[in-house]
DNA sequence: GTCTATACTCGGATAGAC
DNA sequence: GTCTATCCGAGTATAGAC
């Protein structure tokens, strides 16, 4: 597996990347096989291994990225900013990322639910770290009464909860509400007002 | 596979599905071995295979099995019952069924992240008509002005989502929370502090 | 009913030609 | 860099003795 380096390399690696994502999203990594990655990306499975070296590498590349994604939400949660509008605006902000990258949230998903065998430092370590840092953001703002008095670590646990059961879920959501509606936007309403009732101080 | 008929026979089944949910729950359809069930079964893996035709066979039965729990908490909602305590009840037993049945509800979430290929059609029809049924009655106590007008099936997606995140994602609940946590009774609080003020007419 | 042995398939990975 | 051919392990399922 050579570092990607020449053109060719990159947009080959980039393709085998999204054709993966596809299936591990899909099936899960044990489920996912590199024939049909090889099969989305449009090169032959021995090709596929002369960009990775293993099924394995390409799924942590993957995690490997999304994490950084999944983060930056609550990253740009200002503790400058007018609190209620900044906790409206990650909860937005995560809404989008479950419609915009549904397969990116399943991958997140699957891997939790097993017991995060190939995450489990990333969650320790970076995610962990920054729930801390705007849980006392939260908590500050709820000592000064400008939001509801709440557990801070679990109100960010209800915004994820929330926002990612409409990619996760997504068959049985579109299935329950059947035809004629708009899964997102109906989502984005009804948050709007759960949570414009529950940081009300 | 004999309709289990003997003692030994019903004993041996339900031995071997309660090693099946703990595989298959944790690794998913494909991920499950059948040498680690009949390892947790006690069996050997012929053995397992007298009792049933086939890996798909263990899986349907557990699934089939698990619909009829996962939606008991929803049909005691009662119409007649006054509006909050229903809804703050139901909300508690899906809760204590997250605490006590978490194997089931990563079963139950993996086979829907995947696209619930082998329980559309129980999606398309019981889960369907309950949720149905049962909006209806919140219609009906909103129009009557006794809980807040909120779209009630979205209402019933976040009890879903708040109360299943803290089985399926209990390893990332567990983390970010640190030592010296009870996650369910502190989501409890949360989330009676949560619907209490959201249903508030 | 339960075991040992084994058939058979699938899938990840490698060898080596071009 | 990309291919064909192939190896090899894992895993589902079956045959058949006891």
């Amino acid at each position: 597996m050579p570092r990607p380096k020449t053109r060719i390399q990159i947009r080959n690696s980039e393709t085998i990347l999204e054709a993966a994502l596809d299936v591990f999203s899909a099936h899960g990594f044990r489920g996912a096989t590199l024939d049909q990655i090889a099969e989305g990306a449009g090169l032959s499975k021995p090709n596929l291994l002369y960009y990775f070296p293993s099924k394995e590498a390409i799924h942590q590349t993957l995690l490997t990225r999304l994490l950084e994604t999944w983060l930056d939400p609550l990253r740009e949660m200002d503790p400058n900013g007018d609190p209620v509008a900044e906790v409206m605006g990650y909860v937005r902000r995560k809404l989008e990322l479950s419609r915009d990258y549904p397969r990116e949230s399943r991958l997140f998903a699957i891997e939790i639910l097993q017991g995060a065998p190939r995450m489990r430092e990333a969650i320790e370590g970076d995610l962990t770290a920054l729930v801390a840092e705007k849980a006392k953001v939260l908590r500050h703002w709820m000592e000064e009464g400008r939001i509801a008095r709440l557990d801070p670590v679990h109100l960010v646990f209800s915004i994820w909860a929330l926002t990612q059961h409409y990619a996760d879920f997504d068959v049985q959501v579109r299935t329950v509400l059947g035809e004629g509606h708009d899964p997102y936007a109906e989502a984005g309403a009804f948050l709007e007002t759960l949570y414009m009732r529950l940081l009300a101080p």
